[in-house]
DNA sequence: TCGCCTCAAAGATATGACGTATTCAAGTGA
DNA sequence: TCACTTGAATACGTCATATCTTTGAGGCGA
């Protein structure tokens, strides 16, 4: 889910730059500037920017320039911007950002989840969560993150709510972010484990305070350990 | 903090358009047809649907045109779509989706803000909150809303959570939503305004999970008012 | 010193031309 | 009859260029 072209080459190249800060708030570029820097036309530059000034990382003003805004202002919800952070020197703020909205938001979809949840979401869910128990087993680092994306973006889906269901690809990319960054522990552990099955038991058969506390435990046990890493 | 010129007023017509199922999903459009539907250039036409394809609302394809990508993909959280929903046919689902957003996020935001927030924001928080007051009981709606919005909005940015904080625009336009398509009771209700107060008090006493509490009750009780009237 | 005016810089828009991927269908052969 | 190949049509992608509009800055005069 990428934009394609020479506009989206262009954007890989500008958003991290921006992110990290490599291009600092406040700077200006010249269109041109850009033209000739990534070897492009005008037209490209000019998408790219539009992209950019959407996502109100930029102002276009004329007879001024390009005007990289503060970040306050950038739209710190956009997936791009996220993978952006996430890649750059903002990662440790990035991270604890998305753990604090993690903490608000997954309990309260874990709750509605145990409601709203199709069927097939709850057999799939308990699915996940004998995989997830295998592959903690065997310390299968790579195939358990793997489920556990999953799970977590499926309890957000099951929610019922659009707005957290787009949270999913979100938590998965924090997920990947501190596996990545070995910002976990090598071997996922057993308390952890037990507790996304209880998520899954309590979402299957309808209790809903249990599936929240459950999810509140893990999500504020995810925060604290990122704390503790980060500091 | 709108996008300006002729893609901008382009946009405000694409937009509002696709939001209401106006052209609907899976509709394909061609560049030139848009072109002489708004009577602009090639250029604009094409800057705008780039905007929109950063919203992944559209997806362009060489020999194909121009498609309208299915609702669930779009960026829900990009703030021109949030309007652009609340605007047209959408608006019931997108005030549940944000009603629920917020009783996951403010009570966690409050908490927060009784722990993080400056001298600078309590005292304008406990300011606000005996505003609120003079204004609900002058059963001066505007002015109130006003107020609201600058409360709810304070103590998500206090929080010291930048994703947090950029809820509050959002939460705005929830907030003046209700009160445009008279959601709300006229007169706001007396049992709320105190809870504004609770919140102030506890947050800027530092009671983290006093806030949490109050600002709890406000939310759900919107929540339930809204789902009342929405049903 | 202040205010107005002019000029130029840089983006905004329009337009023409060409490149290129993709689809659809006609044609070919087994 | 069916599957595969091939070619042409189509609509977006990119580039180049020209003109328009806005606006900041410097100069000029009172």
């Amino acid at each position: 889910m990428e934009i394609q072209g020479l506009p989206g080459r262009l954007l890989d190249e500008l958003g991290p730059a921006l992110a990290s800060g490599e291009i600092p708030e406040g700077a200006v570029l010249r269109g041109e500037e850009l033209e000739e820097r990534f070897g492009v036309s005008r037209t490209v530059v000019r998408e790219a920017v539009r992209i950019l000034e959407g996502m109100r990382m930029v102002a276009s003003r004329r007879r001024v320039g390009i005007t990289v805004l503060p970040k306050s202002l950038w739209d710190v919800f956009d997936p791009m911007v996220i993978r952006w952070r996430l890649a750059g020197s903002d990662r440790p703020a990035q991270l604890r950002s998305l753990g604090s909205l993690r903490v608000a938001v997954e309990p309260a979809a874990a709750a509605l989840a145990a409601v709203h949840a199709t069927d097939d979401d709850r057999r799939e869910l308990s699915s996940l969560a004998v995989e997830l128990t295998v592959a903690a087993r065997d310390a299968d680092l790579t195939t358990f993150l793997g489920y556990d994306i999953a799970f977590h973006a499926l309890v957000l889906r099951a929610s019922g709510n659009e707005m957290f269901a787009h949270l999913g690809d979100t938590v998965g990319a924090v997920l990947t972010g501190r596996t990545e960054y070995h910002l976990m522990p090598h071997q996922p552990e057993p308390y952890a484990i037990r507790l996304h099955r209880e998520v899954a038991d309590a979402i299957c058969s309808g209790r809903s305070d249990e599936a929240e506390q459950a999810m509140r435990t893990i999500v504020t046990g995810a925060l604290e350990e990122l704390n503790q890493q980060l500091s």
